[in-house]
DNA sequence: CCAAATTTGATGTACGTAAATCAAAAACTG
DNA sequence: CAGTTTTTGATTTACGTACATCAAATTTGG
């Protein structure tokens, strides 16, 4: 059986009373006392009941998640996972709240986040909008003390305590590969569909697919960036105007949300042309276009992955605990037609 | 706060001892009784803190780990998870066992099976090689009341409880597709490697790459498989003397593992040759070639996801939970060099 | 060396559930 | 309706930890 809080006070010749102060740093311990009650708990490897300790505490961790109000389909799967944490939340002893904030917003968002530093909730999601102003108002949350981790989209220079998404720079990498090599020597422009330049996120996987591109694919030219905001009606306006002006369009790579409108597009203005396509985030609409071909391969982040491990780590912040990080990696998911889900 | 068995005694109208009677089916409890105590639990919500229960049962679950004694890197990596399991033991209430037996050898695997039977432990995994007497092994257990999971490959025919592995024709598919694509319309052979045709798996991620390849691939013909056995030496053999045999071959998928072997036949014999090369499992071998570009895309199951969930499995089997399938689906990785954790 | 301050021990209660015991009540049986 | 069986209630202990209280022991300061 493993060792208790009994076990200890008795390796160590003391009382349970002075284990417990020990344990949970309670003042009034002498120093030799303490460091004899710390050698017993290594000597015995004890390790707290973490079940036991949270029962006896009767602890919850209310956390917020600052979403989005964004109309695509990959925010409204976030928000279903956020949903399915509310759900689990009595046996997490977690205490989920979410607001919505409007969608590349700065101001907004540092008004949400100055109101909560008042109300001090045990940690904060969010996800960010890359700005000066943004990162200061987390700054200051995270200098209160209250863990905050960004989330599906992270924060330049902010000390927030941890990234809850995925390598994007790997991630625009890895479409800019596929691509190269599904086109193989072919010669051509790239059109590539963004939502913003303000958030992280897309900046990133931009970065690291124009890199690999004109390191390696030399014979495929990046026309300049659409961005749609993540709205699928202003995307497919920009990406049909787009395919009927470029001619020389061989390639897609649709880096952000809004993809009904990009496939919309696809199938109205380019059924005749064979373009390879490469989207990002799975829905339904991505899925039903990467079975009947309109789309090639669909780079995906697990919204709930990322939504448990942002509670993982949230819970692990307000109680000190170290957070492994190869367990909190994000891993990046591609999906061709035949190994989807 | 969270309903408690008083608040459904108290609902009710029953005593304390009674709720513990319905809801740890002890026998003593007439029948509309324990329905009006049903009816409280469904209206108030109730859910049992597992977390206090587990506490107070003081329970553990006495696991078997069944792995073949293969020296290959997957599963030393395999190996290692579970041993990393065992670590996580006390916070999990597990007590896990490992059982080493000889590789593709199903009388050995049906003699420690029987073993089990006598022991019985609260769940049993195992890498199954698939053959009719490991199925009726694994079915005794199943029917003395034995929670079963296959690990990695999975028994035909059988009715173990769960199987915690990869969509094996997924992957073959995904694998012929990405061979299909990054060939593109060239015309040649490919060399398949495998580990024995006598491994579910394996089997299956034949099947699923010769059925795409047959069906999109036309220009592309497939070899006679290469059974490798899993094994590095008896992998560079075979492989070294098929590139010397075959100039036909531009492609190359090895389905099993024994990779290191297969890299050195490649360095070795096809420098000359721009062979498109797609293996299975990450290990520091395969990424290093992945790197070097002698491995162009890389097929992984996470070890470590397969082992986790496999105790999931079997400690809710023990319980009598049921299983969240969807959450239990082990994913299939593809790495390419940008997207490499 | 005495008083004050600090440190330690002893003990009890609580968290939510499991499991057991024994008595009381209710339901059946003939 | 008495006697038996079944069902229910009341109560207690336990799991491992947290936390509070009060008394006793020890150390410290003057």
């Amino acid at each position: 059986m493993r060792p208790t809080v009994h076990d200890i006070a008795a390796a160590a010749g003391v009382s349970l009373a002075t284990v417990d102060r020990v344990l949970n740093q309670r003042p009034g311990v002498r120093h030799v006392t303490r460091e004899k009650v710390e050698n017993a708990i290594r000597e015995i490897g004890y390790v707290r009941d973490v079940a036991a300790a949270n029962l006896a505490k009767g602890r919850t961790y209310p956390l917020v998640f600052i979403l989005p109000a964004s109309d695509n389909s990959f925010m409204h799967g976030l928000n279903d996972e956020v949903r399915a944490a509310v759900a689990r939340s009595p046996a997490e002893r977690t205490d989920i709240r979410t607001i919505e904030v409007p969608a590349f917003d700065p101001t907004a968002l540092v008004t949400v986040l100055d109101e909560l530093c008042e109300e001090r909730p045990s940690g904060i999601a969010l996800v960010a909008t890359d700005a000066p102003d943004v990162r200061d108002a987390v700054d200051r949350l995270v200098n209160d003390g209250i863990p905050v981790v960004t989330l599906v989209s992270d924060l330049t220079g902010s000390q927030r305590h941890h990234y809850a998404g995925v390598d994007n720079i790997a991630a625009g990498r890895t479409a800019a590969r596929l691509l190269g090599r599904f086109l193989s020597s072919a010669k051509g422009e790239i059109a590539v569909l963004a939502g913003s330049m303000l958030v992280r996120d897309h900046r990133e996987r931009l970065e690291g697919f124009a890199a690999v591109i004109a390191a390696e694919f030399p014979s495929l030219s990046i026309l300049p960036v659409i961005e749609g905001r993540d709205d699928p009606e202003m995307a497919y306006m920009l990406v049909a105007d787009a395919l009927s002006k470029k001619s020389g369009i061989i390639g897609v790579y649709s880096l952000g949300a809004g993809n009904r409108g990009l496939i919309r597009a696809l199938k109205e203005k380019a059924v005749d042309r064979s373009l390879t396509v490469i989207a990002h985030e799975l829905t339904a609409h991505t899925r039903a276009a990467l079975l009947d071909g309109t789309i090639d391969a669909i780079l995906n982040q697990n919204a709930g992955h990322e939504v448990r491990s942002a509670i993982r780590v949230l819970k692990a912040k307000a109680d000190g605990l170290a957070v492994i990080e190869a367990q909190e990696r994000i891993r990046l998911d591609i999906f061709l037609k035949d190994n989807l889900p």
